[in-house]
DNA sequence: GCCAGTAATGGACAGCGTGTACAGAAACCG
DNA sequence: CGGTTTCTGTACACGCTGTCCATTACTGGC
C-alpha cells in the first residue's frame, strides 16, 4: 500500500517533500506550514502526501530518523579507535555533518515540531555520550565524579548550544575544525580556564 | 476592552486559563491542546479565552514573559554583589524558582510550542550570562580565550540540560544546593576534571 | 519497445478547530 | 444599591485535515 522506495518516481517525490518541509519551516516555523504549502512547493499534488506520510508530524520525524542514521553511519568507524580518549573526532564528524546538513540542522534545533525533533535528536546524543563516557571510566580505571547520566546531558546541552551558534552565524565563523577545538578545549578545560583565569577555580558553596 | 487586570474575576480566570494551560501541555503536548480543552479544564465558556489571549500562542507567552519578568526580579537583588565571583548565586536561584514553578519550567524546558518558549527563555538566559561575563572580564582584568558569546551560549546549554534533567527526575534526586554545587564544579573545573582525571587534559589536535 | 503494474493527480467530501460577534446573565467595585 | 465590567452560550464562516476514487502518467521487467 505505501509506495515501494525502489521506484524513481518514489524517491523523487519524497525528496522534493522533504526539501520543501525543511525550507518552508525555517521560513514560517512549522505551525505555520500547512501540507498544502509542503505539496505546493514540492509541486506535487495533495494526496500524493498522504500516500507517502501520514500528516506532517510524520514527516518531520522520519527528516529527523533519516538525518541521525546517517550521522551514526558516518560515527561508526570511530566506534571503537580513538573515541576512549579525547581526540574530539566524534564532535567533528557532527559539526561536519551539520556542515552539509545545515537547513536540517537548523530545524531541529530551533526546536520546530513542538521540540519532538530536537528531543529525538538529543536523546540519541546522550545516549550515545554516556556509552562513551561510561566506557572510557572502564578502561581509563577512574571514578566520575559526577554521575556519567548528568554528565553526558550537560556536555550535550552545551555541544549542541555551540553547534547551533556555529550554524546560525553570518557569516560562518570559523571551520569546523576551529569550531570542534574550541567546543572541546572549553568543555574539557572548563569556563573557568575559558574566562582566562590561571589555576585551580575557587571552592562553591553555593550557599 | 481587554479586561482589566484589577478585577477579581480577571485575575481568576487568568490563572486559570494558564494552569489549565500548563498541566494540558504536560499530559498531551502543545499542539494537541485545543483552545476548548483549556477552557473546559479551567471551567470557562470558550469565548472569555478570546478576551484575555488572541490565540493559544498568545497565552504561552505569556505565560513565559511572566515567568522571566519574576525570575529578573529575584537575581536583581544579586546584580551588583557577588555576582562577580563564582559564588553560583543565580544559578542557584534559578533552581530554587524552578522547584517552585516546576510545571511551567518543565513545559518550556520540553520545547513544546515550537520551541518558541524555550527559545525566548534560552535568549533571555543567554543574555543575562553574557553581561555578567562581560562584566567579569573588565573588573578582573582578565582576557577571555573564548569569545564571551560562545561562553555564554555553552554555559546556558549545560545550566538547562542539567536543570531539565533534574526536574524530570522522579524523585527528585537532590536539593538545589547541591545540583547548583554540581553544575559549577562540573562547568568551572570541565569534564576533564567531572570524568575523575588529575591535572591538565592532553591537547586537543581535533584533526 | 511493449505492457502490466504502480504512482501521481485533481476533485469532492465530512469533520474539526478557529476566531468573531452579540445579547443576556452574573459578578464586581465604590 | 446601581452603573459598569466580565462571563456565558450560541451561532456562523472559514481554513485545514485526512480520506476516497476515477483518471492519467510513468516505470521497470520481459
Amino acid at each position: 500500500m505505501p509506495p515501494q522506495a525502489g521506484d524513481r518516481r518514489v524517491r523523487r517525490t519524497r525528496r522534493l517533500l522533504r526539501d520543501a518541509l525543511v525550507s518552508l519551516v525555517l521560513e514560517r516555523g512549522y505551525a505555520a506550514v500547512t501540507v498544502e504549502d509542503i505539496t505546493e512547493r514540492a509541486d506535487l499534488g495533495r494526496a500524493t502526501f498522504y500516500s507517502h506520510y501520514t500528516d506532517k508530524d510524520d514527516l518531520l520525524d522520519r527528516v529527523v530518523t533519516d538525518l541521525l542514521d546517517e550521522l551514526a553511519e558516518r560515527l561508526r568507524p570511530l566506534e571503537l579507535g580513538s573515541e576512549v580518549g579525547f581526540t574530539g573526532k566524534p564532535a567533528l564528524e557532527i559539526f561536519r555533518h551539520a556542515q552539509e546538513e545545515r537547513d536540517a540542522y537548523r530545524m531541529i534545533l530551533r526546536g520546530e515540531g513542538d521540540g519532538r525533533a530536537l528531543r529525538q535528536f538529543t536523546a540519541a546524543q546522550t545516549e550515545a555520550a554516556a556509552g562513551v563516557f561510561w566506557a572510557r571510566a572502564a578502561h581509563e580505571e577512574v571514578t566520575p565524579r559526577i554521575s556519567v547520566e548528568v554528565l553526558a546531558r550537560a556536555w550535550v546541552g552545551e555541544q549542541l548550544a555551540v553547534l547551533h551558534w556555529w550554524l546560525e552565524s553570518q557569516p560562518r565563523p570559523m571551520e569546523p575544525e576551529e569550531a570542534t577545538k574550541m567546543l572541546l578545549d572549553l568543555s574539557l578545560r572548563g569556563r573557568y580556564w575559558a574566562n582566562g583565569f590561571e589555576g585551580e577555580p575557587p571552592a562553591q558553596d553555593a550557599q
